[in-house]
This record gives structure tokens, C-alpha cells and sequence, in this order.
DNA sequence: ATGGTTGCACAGCAA
């Protein structure tokens, strides 16, 4: 059995039902996961996503904020959420197909603009949800499973336009950087993504502020996809949409996609 | 070095 799936901030699920339509007929992954809906549950379009055969929902959401979505071809299961760092945020929900896989999808914290915690509560926060992360997947040991989402760090140097420029910048600091190794640490997360793309530059997101966001080329890698050890070999085929980016009032995050051949 | 844009929701915060 095989299955794609496909990772996205959306940055509003309503504003964009068309942009996630547009993906779901053009690109047909199986399950699509989806970042910052920013609405609440019964306020996401669902019978749009269902008409382009995604009837199996699974969601977590809060009004103007966060915000978390897995869409589905294939049947799921909610197995539930966690509330990481314990502020009602809708940050996490995960999904269990019928072939077994459990699939999490996270929003981790964006960190505010200065990276000390002792002056900016919101760093402090993103660390907090990561050590929390590290701490759950130790205690869970999950078999045949996958880590999706806006993770808001972009680890390797080669994940960002200059690693120099952008070592003091949240989310490339070394302290999120060693904090998002130890999450994946936790249950040897393969990073599915650079298994398939090793080499060289490559980019999920890029800033709304550029004048020239395709010329000028500043990304980073915050979008990721990993799989516990037992089924990451079985992944392939990982890639950026970037051409998503250039679509019409576009999100600043493009989708990340990856087949498992099971 | 600074400012640049967007979404939500209607001021200013979060990203």
C-alpha cells in the first residue's frame, strides 16, 4: 500500500479554501495536513474539501489563532491531542490510518522576535513546547509513525538562505536548533525530507516582506516531515511546492509532500 | 540598521 502526503501552513483555511482545493484536485496527496487554519472547527469549509474527496476530517481549532487540520482520502481516526505547554492552544492532533500509521501534526510556536527568553516570554515558550515534545515521544516510543508540520526551525545550515546572517535569528538560533534535535532524538525521527534531498538549498517558507520573494530567494526550511526509524526507508519522493508560493494571495509557506510505500 | 507584508477583526498583536 502506498500513500502521499502533503504538509502546509495555510495562514487561514477560509481565506484559502481555493488555494487548498486548487492542491487537493492539482496535487491529490492522499492526506493533506494543514497549519494555522486560524478558525474555528465548525467554521472550516469542509464540504469543499469533501467535494474534492476528502471526506475524512480530523481538527483542532481556535477562533483567529493556531489552528490544526488533517484531511484525508483514505479513512482516519482521531486519537486525540495533546495541550503542549498547557495554554489551550490548538497546536497539535493526530490521526491513525487504517494501515496503522499514526500521523501528528504540529504548529510549534514562532518565538517572537528576540531570542532570550529572560526578555521575550514567547522564546521561552517555543523551548518549553519542545522540551515538552522531546519529553512525550520519549515516554510514547512510537512505532510506525509520522511528524508533520510548521515546526518554526529551520536546523541545517543548508535550510536557510545564509546560516551566518541568521544565527541570531529566531529559528535558526543553535539553542532551537539543539532543542528541535532532541525532539527528534527522542524516537530517532528520521527527517524524511533530507533522507530523500540531501544537498544543497532548500526552502518551505519565505517572508511576505520581500519585495521579490522568488529574485530575492531568502527561505528557510521550517516546514518538516519525519517518520520513526521502522517505516522511514519506506518514504520517497519528497519535494517543495514552491510554485505554491507564486500562486494568487498565496501563503508564505509552501507544501512539502512525501510517498510511503508500506 | 531599519523596514518591509499579511491575517484577524476592527486596534494592535502575532507571524
Amino acid at each position: 500500500m502506498s500513500f502521499s502526503l502533503a504538509t502546509w501552513n495555510i495562514n487561514s483555511v477560509r481565506l484559502r479554501a481555493d488555494l487548498v482545493t486548487k492542491l487537493l484536485r492539482e496535487e491529490a496527496p492522499d492526506v493533506l495536513c494543514l497549519q494555522e487554519c486560524k478558525s474555528p472547527v465548525d467554521k472550516i469549509p469542509v464540504e469543499l474539501f469533501a467535494a474534492a474527496g476528502y471526506r475524512h476530517i480530523v481538527a483542532r481549532g481556535q477562533k483567529g489563532y493556531n489552528g490544526v487540520a488533517i484531511l484525508s482520502k483514505l479513512l482516519v481516526e482521531d486519537v486525540g491531542h495533546r495541550d503542549f505547554v498547557a495554554r489551550g492552544d490548538a497546536r497539535h492532533v493526530a490521526a491513525r490510518l487504517e494501515n496503522g500509521v499514526t500521523i501528528h501534526n504540529f504548529y510549534v510556536p514562532a518565538g517572537g522576535d528576540l531570542p532570550d527568553r529572560e526578555v521575550n516570554e514567547k522564546f521561552g515558550h517555543k523551548l518549553d513546547f519542545l522540551t515538552e515534545m522531546r519529553d512525550w515521544f520519549h515516554g510514547e516510543t512510537p512505532a510506525k509513525s509520522i511528524l508533520v508540520g510548521d515546526l518554526n526551525i529551520a536546523p541545517r545550515e543548508d535550510d536557510v538562505w545564509s546560516h551566518k546572517q541568521l544565527l541570531k535569528v529566531v529559528s535558526h538560533t543553535p539553542i532551537e536548533v539543539d532543542h528541535l534535535a532532541q525532539v527528534q532524538d527522542s524516537a530517532g525521527w528520521v527527517d524524511v525530507t533530507r533522507k530523500d534531498i540531501p544537498e544543497g538549498q532548500l526552502y518551505s517558507w519565505w517572508s511576505y516582506r520581500a519585495r521579490d520573494w522568488d529574485a530575492a530567494d531568502k527561505g528557510r526550511r521550517l516546514d518538516h516531515v519525519w517518520a520513526t526509524p521502522d517505516i522511514a526507508n519506506a518514504a520517497h519522493s519528497s519535494r517543495v511546492l514552491r510554485d505554491a508560493r507564486g500562486w494568487e494571495k498565496p501563503s508564505d509557506h509552501a507544501p512539502v509532500f512525501a510517498t510511503f510505500d508500506l
